[in-house]
DNA sequence: CTGAAAGCGCTAACAC
DNA sequence: GTGTTAGCGCTTTCAG
């Protein structure tokens, strides 16, 4: 149902001309105006913008954009617009300090949803794309993309295209959750985390298990990447608590597993050490508080622009993958030691 | 520094003119296609497809708008786009079901930052705006709202212009949250909630003391309006929480402050009785779990959508201020009884 | 320093 | 059914 608004009477707006005709100069002496062109007389700069002022006067954007080539605008594909999002946060910061503006779509986690928003910023003509990749093939781009659009992932790469990237350190986050509990003494540390299909759930398995590798640790039994549902991490958790030698500590891949977790242990929290990738909110208030692996999503979002800056000037330059390093803050959870 | 992008050499994008050639059609015929109108012969239509696929073809919006006099797009101006913002996604997703697109904008809770934003999608020719207000004062919109933009407030009323609004049940909730706790035994109720420059601050207070009135409870020293900061939350608790009858229990006015308030009383919280107003993600992890009123997002993103486009077709409907109905969820905090 | 004319990419009246 | 012609609101050569 697509019922695009605009039925009533809506006054028309005034438009350049109306101000020209008001002000009773040339259209060119308006845009000039507009622009603050220098090279305009002072008397006639105050007669225009009393014009102005008189009949608020706003340029038509799209107008101006159209005729000058360019949108002024970057889009922002990111999974969803209702949870914490630092990342579009910095992006936002960070383009308005080039002038720009951000256009941000949601894409549900959805890959055609992506597709779709990513589609509709292009015929918007936006400047650059910054994307939080769901698909895994991106090649609906690769037009776009040979045509010189700047594009650049956050969180993961995109696939099948070559594309600048902004990724956090999951090994290296990995390895701090690793060595945090390790040093506290554990010994059977389990992991549960996202699929392996998705980037950063295969980055963040794979680190796990080289860490359990180069201790020595044991791994049978201790690895659970695979959907984030409350069910799943619910009978993960289980498995991994249950047995002869169950698991003392954990390291939870992502913040919803986090969360799951932290649901199913409920009161028995405080006795099974926790590292969380990702920090979020509340993570402080909670009773052990909760230790985590953080990303620098302020500094993604800015390299993500900076990255599209730099491609935007030089369409030609080699595609980039930048790695922002992870930070591990200790608040408790992470420092219980294993039980006697 | 406005350095728009777009420095280097950028292929041109193939443009409707282009199709046409390559089709060997006139460019009506192209821009019929594109809309699909069905009054064009199937031997024409896909060569006009085989032409635009061959040439990856994707008409300008922009172009589109600004003959066609509409955008198809609504701006959202909320407070951030980095917290967890449910209104923002229903807006996005009830405005999707319309066929809009949403450009969506932070304010940053910065007046001038919101005045930005929204002249910044008045430029855009948006067909209407939601506002979630930060500034007291939105006269800037007169002229605007004059004109017929569709606007309409989401939380809070704008000020100083007629606008539609869509609000949560304030009053209705505080009652609520004060039931609740007598219910379960207590007489010493407090409030600490926002300042009451703020609406809801305002709206919240006001009801927290018609409460207290009407059960004939204690007054003085229970109601602690004011700027949501750790240290003033932090005094108005230990002040309520002290002396020869300390409260037993408490109301927070908004999410912030119910933060602030569990990280001060931190392992004490399960010996005051709690009912935060506004629901988190998190709130039923906490332990005690926590009891709040929370608001209707969802409803109010759709409502507000819903307001939007029946303003659009008729922009002298009177203006409206619909009130969202509020619900209790207990989940612990609030049910726990009086110290003996 | 200012103004007339062309045209950005597209759609909407009209002819054919 | 299809092509021609205007023009959305603005910027921008290029002359005055």
């Amino acid at each position: 149902m697509t019922d695009r608004l605009g039925g009533g009477v809506r006054r028309k707006r005034p438009t350049m001309r109306d101000v020209a005709r008001e002000a009773g100069v040339a259209l060119r002496t308006v845009s000039r105006v507009v622009n603050s062109d220098p090279t305009v007389g002072a008397h006639l700069v105050s007669r225009v913008q009393a014009a102005i002022s008189a009949l608020d006067y706003a340029p038509d954007e799209r107008a101006q954009q159209l005729r000058r080539g360019t949108s002024g605008t970057i889009g922002a594909a990111v999974r969803n617009l209702a949870d914490a999002h630092p990342v579009l946060s910095a992006v936002d910061m960070a383009s308005r300090s080039h002038g720009l503006a951000v256009l941000a779509m949601s894409t549900e986690d959805d890959e055609a949803r992506e597709r779709e928003a990513v589609m509709s910023m292009c015929g918007r003509r936006v400047d650059g794309i910054v994307i939080e990749p769901i698909g895994t093939s991106h090649d609906y781009l690769s037009a776009e993309l040979a045509g010189g659009l700047p594009l650049v992932a956050v969180d993961r790469p995109c696939g099948g295209v070559e594309a600048d990237a902004v990724l956090s350190d999951n090994a290296a986050g990995i390895g701090m959750a690793y060595r945090q509990l390790s040093v506290h003494g554990h010994r059977r540390i389990a992991y549960i985390g996202d699929d392996e299909r998705i980037f950063t759930g295969r980055e963040r398995a794979a680190a796990f298990r080289a860490c359990v590798a180069a201790s020595g640790g044991p791994l049978s039994g201790m690895v659970h990447p695979g959907v984030v549902t409350s069910s799943r991490v619910a009978s993960a958790l289980a498995s991994v608590l249950s047995g002869p030698s169950p698991a003392t500590a954990l390291i939870t891949g992502n913040v919803a597993t986090t969360i799951e977790a932290l649901r199913y242990l409920g009161a028995d929290a405080g006795r099974l050490a926790l590292v969380g990738f990702d920090d979020f909110t509340l993570a402080d208030i909670l009773r052990p508080a909760l230790t985590v692996v953080a990303q620098n999503s302020a500094e993604i979002g800015r390299t993500a622009i900076d990255l599209l800056t730099a491609r935007a000037a030089d369409p030609g330059r080699p595609v980039q993958t930048v790695t922002i390093p992870v930070e591990l803050i200790a608040r408790g959870s992470g420092e219980l030691p294993p039980p006697v």
